[in-house]
DNA sequence: GATAATTCTTGACGATCGTCAAGGCCGAGC
DNA sequence: GCTCGGCCTTGACGATCGTCAAGAATTATC
């Protein structure tokens, strides 16, 4: 229910408050922002930059946000918000243990190739994290919600398989986001073979999280 | 045997030639910029910055190296020639397994208190090489020389354990890497626990590398 | 000890960065 | 229709960057 609605134009409820607008155009911003980084990274991509790639000119990022940081921390809090229920119908669709690995490591390598950009922006960040203080808190937050959707599928696995992870959480998300790391550096210098390793790696890897070497190897 | 030897000052053999010197030099030079960048990151550490850590003013680079980039490629080739063989001793004297693995994991942890800036800085250009093609070629080299560091590890411990590794080695590189990236995370934030987790981590993994959960898990 | 070559310092150049203030644009409200 | 207040552009600021040229300082050579 809006306070204070305009008289005019009452055409849907609640619609197009000011501060509405105001989060659209962060949001806008946000998304224009979130393609450079993930093609310049994060040392290279300045506002100009980014302004250039969005609609609007560079004076405007102080409009919306009160420094560089706070647009690159808003920028990586949005894209945290798009990445982590991508492997919910993964998790949610399996039927059997084998079924689940091989949709996971489909949509891992789907991910590798469509998002490449985002991820080693992703990459980047982590690594700024290590240096910059106050990227930290920002990072250590997306990592947390990443193991935790790790986490979910490795569960589900376990739940179909009927046994026990012989890892915790913090592990078996080291582990994976090791090879997803490694298969898209790989990528990025245009291996082509790396997506059906990766694939390969996956289906090896999630049974021995599980202590059991997968069958005929 | 030098050529064109000095006549003078002929103490001993083959002392001190000027492309000897010059070379000593570019080796000063590149240890004080690796300790700026340890710092700093690659980044944010300028050329200036790293002339005021070193006894040499900032134009001295130029003289030395062709440019930043020059520079941080031949820092990042020596910083490789001190590592690669950190777990060599760890190999060679380990007689049995949980032995190679408790004192393997020993110097993983030594190596993320005492080696924190160059690790991160090392993560930090492995970042940037997914934006940056010129220092692929470097980060590519190291890396497999890393892979292959890894590998003699588990290669070792395979023999000690009379049994087959059930992962190629570059799946167990990228696990492991995976995980001692995410102590140095955490142990960067400040996290004290991270040091006898990460030990527990890979005395629980390299069983599992082998199919093999460790025993009373 | 004079001369030549090497090594290093200094200062400047143009480019680019984040930031911010001044002002124009434009639709809402009286 | 005029005004007013959010929205956005423009242009400038100081700082800092990599790079390079000119010359001082040092070392080597005869």
């Amino acid at each position: 229910m809006p306070t204070s609605t305009p008289t005019s134009t009452p055409t849907s409820t609640a619609r197009r408050t000011p501060a509405d607008k105001h989060d659209e155009r962060r949001r806008a911003l946000a998304d224009s922002a979130l393609r450079t980084l993930g093609e310049l990274g994060y040392a290279r991509a300045s506002l100009r930059e980014i302004a250039n790639n969005s609609e609007f000119s560079h004076g405007v990022v102080h409009y919306y946000f009160d420094d560089k940081l706070d647009l690159i921390v808003h920028c990586v809090q949005q894209y945290k918000a798009t990445c982590v229920r991508r492997y919910d119908d993964v998790v949610e669709h399996a039927s059997t243990p084998e079924g689940l690995v091989e949709a996971f490591a489909a949509k891992l390598v789907d991910t590798l190739v469509d998002e490449a950009p985002m991820h080693r922006l992703w990459y980047d960040l982590r690594a700024q994290s290590m240096f910059e203080e106050s990227l930290r808190e920002a990072v250590l937050a997306i990592d947390q919600t990443l193991e935790d959707m790790i986490w979910r599928v490795v569960r589900r696995y376990a739940d179909l398989l009927g046994r026990e992870p012989a890892v915790p959480s913090g592990t078996a998300y080291g582990m994976l986001d090791g090879l997803f790391q490694r298969a898209l550096l790989a990528h990025l210098c245009g291996s082509g073979e790396v997506l059906t390793s990766l694939a390969a790696e996956v289906r090896r890897t999630m049974p021995l999280l599980f202590g059991a070497p997968v069958a005929g190897d």
